[in-house]
Parts: structure tokens; sequence; C-alpha cells
DNA sequence: GTCTATACAGGGATAGAC
DNA sequence: GTCTATCCCTGTATAGAC
């Protein structure tokens, strides 16, 4: 993915430029400046700004199926992997608190935008949500399982947009401790 | 507050379409097309842009305590206010799954411009939330009061991202009935 | 593959007539 | 209070030299 590449670096500065300043207030000049290229070599490798979004939503893609292989590696308990999930508002508060969620942001955007790529940035949601449905059905609730995911998914977007309205880590670290009891519930249900 | 007066009008239009579109998104001739004026008439009215916003959120703001009002009226019980609050994902699903939640998305809009009326628009949650939490405190939960009031403010932050992401109405129905459950246990704990 | 130069549209904002 | 005309800047995008 970082191979050094131009146009890798391109999507790289705009996946960042898109999360922290969002992706219709993030100019070509912004991007060309955080890669110190030009505006005009800009063009060889996208033609056009949906191009790189496309490319950055690809990335995030791929940078989420990594994460979720890394959490699969580390614990054969579903689990397990469901509170590594759930930590993720710990693990990335910094950036949630000023920027909130990548992936809710994004898709609440261009849902307002009436943007071509929604469908490709609700995907990301989908990976996660499909991931936590296999988590809770080995777990043992497959009736309830997407249900189940969806809400872990609701907690995550939720606690990011109040922690970026309000910037209160005791806050967020209620709300995980509430999931993780929840979960803890569920198991012995 | 829609007294019919161009001044006002444009205040409606604009709260619809910084809501529906955006505010980075939202330009002068959206507003003035939506409201049938001039742009140049635009400008005897609110100087800049910034001025509109902060109208708009001021109207918000006027709006938000109107409905608190009305939902004080209805019952004198906190637990059906707090209902009626939790209850508003679904009273207004329509507009949610077409543009998230109108507090959040601009919250979360105003953060990544780092724009200056971030504090006001913040204003709006923080309304909800001390109301709220008055509402628990007159449960007798008054240690806990200001963590429920959040707990329901991240509830409603979640599930509007994923109905605007999924449009999942099975979805919006089955967490406000967790949110009554919880609700219910906590009344008799 | 990278640059400069430039075209062109749109957006914010102002001046001044009515 | 509302209009038209206009300015200036920014943003996307293209052409063509190197």
């Amino acid at each position: 993915m970082t191979d050094g590449t131009t146009r890798d670096q391109i999507v790289q500065a705009a996946d960042r430029l898109f999360y922290t300043q969002g992706y219709e207030n993030t100019s070509f000049a912004d991007i060309a400046e955080a890669v110190r290229i030009s505006r005009g070599n800009f063009y060889y490798h996208f033609k056009s700004k949906h191009r790189i979004l496309d490319a950055v939503i690809d990335e995030r893609l791929a940078d989420t199926r990594d994460m979720i292989a890394a959490w699969e590696a580390a614990s054969p308990d579903p689990a397990d992997r469901i509170r590594a999930y759930i930590d993720i508002v710990i693990t990335n508060r910094a950036d949630i608190e000023r920027f909130g969620c990548p992936v809710g942001t994004l898709t609440t955007e261009l849902a307002k935008l009436n943007h071509a790529a929604q469908q490709e940035a609700n995907a990301i949601f989908t990976l996660f949500r499909d991931w936590l449905r296999d988590q809770f059905a080995a777990l043992g609730h497959g009736a309830d399982a997407d249900a189940h995911a969806m809400h872990v998914l609701a907690f995550s977007q939720g606690v990011a947009t109040l922690s970026n309205a309000f910037r209160d880590r005791d806050f967020v670290g209620r709300e995980v401790q509430r999931m993780h009891d929840w979960l803890d519930a569920l198991k012995t249900a």
C-alpha cells in the first residue's frame, strides 16, 4: 500500500485530509501541497476528485481488512475480537476527539452530497458489520448475530460523535465499560 | 420565529439546506434560489455566511427548547420524557435516513472545518444533555444522571449514523426497544 | 512523470441604481 | 428592501513544454 510512489503518496495524503478536513473541503491544492507536487502533476495520476475518493475508499477497505486480520491473529476468542473492536474508540481517541470516526463522518458527508461513492464508503461499514456478525455467531448467538453487530457499530458511532463534540474521555471510558459488561452478560446468557 | 419576513425565510431555507446538503456545500445561490430573492439582496440581511450559520444555530436552539417544552407539557413523568427523546429516531426517521441527525452532522462538519461556530452548535447538544440529566436526576439517579444523559445521546447519534448508512428501520426499532428496556430496568433498580 | 500556464465555473462579497 | 452588475478568489480541470 505504502510503496512510496507518487500515486500512493497522493492517496495517503488525501486519505488523511479527507478525514481531518472533510472531502468537500479538501482541495487539490491542499493535497498537492501535502505531497509537494504541482497541481498539474496531479491529473497524471487521477483524472478527477471522484477518482481520488475511490482510491481512498479502496485504501480504507484494505486497511480495514488488515485491522480485522490483526484482531483475528491476536485471539481466537470471538469475545476478545469484539472487545478489540469496542476498544477502537479508546485506541483512536485522540483522532476521534478532533475529527470523529473516519467511516461514519465520510458516509454522512457523502450522503449529504448525494455522492455516487456513498455505497462504496458504506462497504467499510459492511466489512465491520459482517465480521462482527460472524463473531457473535461463533459465540452461539446466530439468531441475533447481525442485530448485535449493528448494536456494536451504533455504539462506536455514538461514542465517536459525542467524543468529537465534548472531548470527554471519562465518557468514552464509561461507555466502553458498558459495552464490555453487555458482552459479558451476553456470553453467560 | 416564522413570521414570514425575508430574513426569517432565509434562515428557514438555510436551516434546511445546511441540514440536507451540509453547510460548506450550500452556496448563497442555493439559499437565494430557495427563498426566491437575488443574491445581492442577501447581503442586506446577512453580512456573511458565518452570520447565517449563527442565525441558523440560534433558530435550532430555539426549536430545541420548544421541543423540550412540548415534552415537558406532555407528561410530568421523567421516564416518559426520556422516552420521548429516545423515540426521536423513529419520529424523524425519514429525514435521518437521508441526512442523519441535524445536530450531530453539523457539529461533526464544523469540527472538521475548524469553524468558530462549533461551540455554538455544541450548545444544542448541551441543551439536550442537561435536560436529560435533570430527568434522570428526577428519577432518583442523581449520581449517574449526567452519565445516563450522555448514554442516551450516544444512542441517538449511533442509531442516526447507521440509519443514514443502511436505511434499516428494523434496526432502528430494535435499538429503540433496547433503550426502553434499559430505561425500565433502571427505574426498577 | 513532472512541471508551468491557463481556461473556466462557481462562490463569497461589494457597489450602486431603483 | 430589493435588484443588477461586477469584482476577486478559489477550485476543478486541461494543454503542452520539459
